[in-house]
DNA sequence: CTTGAAACTGACGTAGCGTCAGGGTCTAGC
DNA sequence: GCTAGACCCTGACGCTACGTCAGTTTCAAG
């Protein structure tokens, strides 16, 4: 009769979780109290609040509770959940990341709804997701958290800028090959080095990119025109 | 006999979606086509594919279907929606990061789970999520998305380096008021200024944080000292 | 008229519990 | 011993946004 151990209730109040979470994770065998009263009320000893405590903590990581019961009997090696973990999660993040920027953008169409604009944005995210797999996007959502949003807004202020003085190159006759020129050529790739950080994949995935999509980037999206890339390449030579 | 129109099939490749999510819109009443064939197949007309298009662009944004109903029908004004999805995102994101250096901490203790470090995360995140609200912790957030990573790990490796300096002033028996105490201290609420970036609440909240849960961050977070913030705050007056 | 592809309408499954519904159990006070 | 009130029990359905059969019917070409 050595009935001591706390009730569900109590152990509802000190985790904070539900009751009805712990009945949960009873049936599923997560954390089955070792004991119980004569009437049929879980009584759960201190052993039982520690694997409680090691679930919780589990599921604070995000993992689904499927995850957390193959990593507490030891199905799952800790490493290898962890790091698939951190992907996933960086996935999410990444996901959620773009509909927030979508919104973003949404909402400077002050008021009405700018649907082409929306339309515009999805279409372009869905070109992105061609040219680029989960883990690339997911290494550029990383990059942009390192460099920070106020780098990032130079950045993009910067192009149209550059734009405008190779364009007045251009029209003054400029040579590419010249010291102003090759001035112009450098400046470009250093932009462009900001948003692939240098990794030839990225690099590559984006070039693709915009060989595809030319006329569409550069007339709805004031991308560089072929004018500009003619003279930036010449410089480069 | 006017059976002009696309069938789901049909749709379904040109939207990319599929066959099973279109009847699901239909049934939901989100998107009926409003024609059939006689057999009963569904005809989809060009107002019912725009209809469908502003669907799948507020999808994107992350609404729920019943959100996006509630806004094509026009219950519900597009701007209060934006800013409460832009909320409910940043809420998401939020947590899914935190989640993610949870992950990052886990996998730093190499292999082994080190359950006693994840669950000194678990309850400090806890403890933080007593002294700041919601809204407060997205504002946390956005200011480290700001900020970028560089800058955040550089002010961590600052604070130790310069509490060593702190208590070499007092070692040394400098007074707090000399020249000295002052640029130490100035240091110092550069640094936390870094952390709440000028906000009352958030600085109010996290003074609340340190006063009551003093002993645990000394010891635990090895985090300033008592003699240490006697100096800084003798050095301000 | 046949045949293969495509479409139709249910209906169940998913994750992690919330939320009744319709009972028993525990315990303090009388 | 009895009862009231608080607590606990075990089902069972609900929610999101579809995926996935299953069994039947329609379409379009030969």
């Amino acid at each position: 009769m050595d009935e001591t151990g706390l009730r569900v209730g109590q152990v509802a109040e000190r985790s904070g979780l539900t009751v009805r979470t712990l009945h949960h994770y009873d049936r599923l065998g997560l954390v089955c109290p070792s004991d119980r009263t004569s009437g049929g009320h879980r009584l759960y000893g201190p052993a039982d609040l520690e694997r409680l405590y090691i679930v919780v903590g589990l599921r604070e990581l995000g993992l689904s509770l499927e995850r957390v019961g193959e990593v507490v009997s030891g199905a799952l090696t800790v490493a290898e959940t962890l790091e698939h973990q951190r992907v996933a999660l960086d996935l999410q993040i990444a996901a959620l990341t773009r509909a927030r920027d979508r919104v973003l953008h949404a909402q400077r169409a002050d008021g009405e709804l700018d649907l082409l604009e929306l339309m515009k944005e999805v279409v372009m995210s869905n070109t992105f997701e061609q040219y680029f797999d989960a883990d690339q996007i997911v290494q550029l959502q990383r990059r942009r958290a390192e460099i920070g949003e106020q780098r990032i807004a130079e950045v993009e202020n910067a192009w149209p800028e550059l734009m405008a003085r190779v364009d007045a190159a251009i029209a003054a006759g400029t040579e590419p090959q010249s010291e102003e020129g090759r001035a112009l050529a450098g400046e470009w790739a250093a932009l462009l080095e900001e948003f692939h950080g240098g990794d030839p994949g990225l690099r590559d995935s984006l070039f693709r990119m915009y060989e595809e999509n030319r006329s569409q980037i550069e007339t709805e999206w004031s991308g560089p025109s072929q004018r500009q890339l003619d003279f930036i390449s010449a410089a480069q030579r």
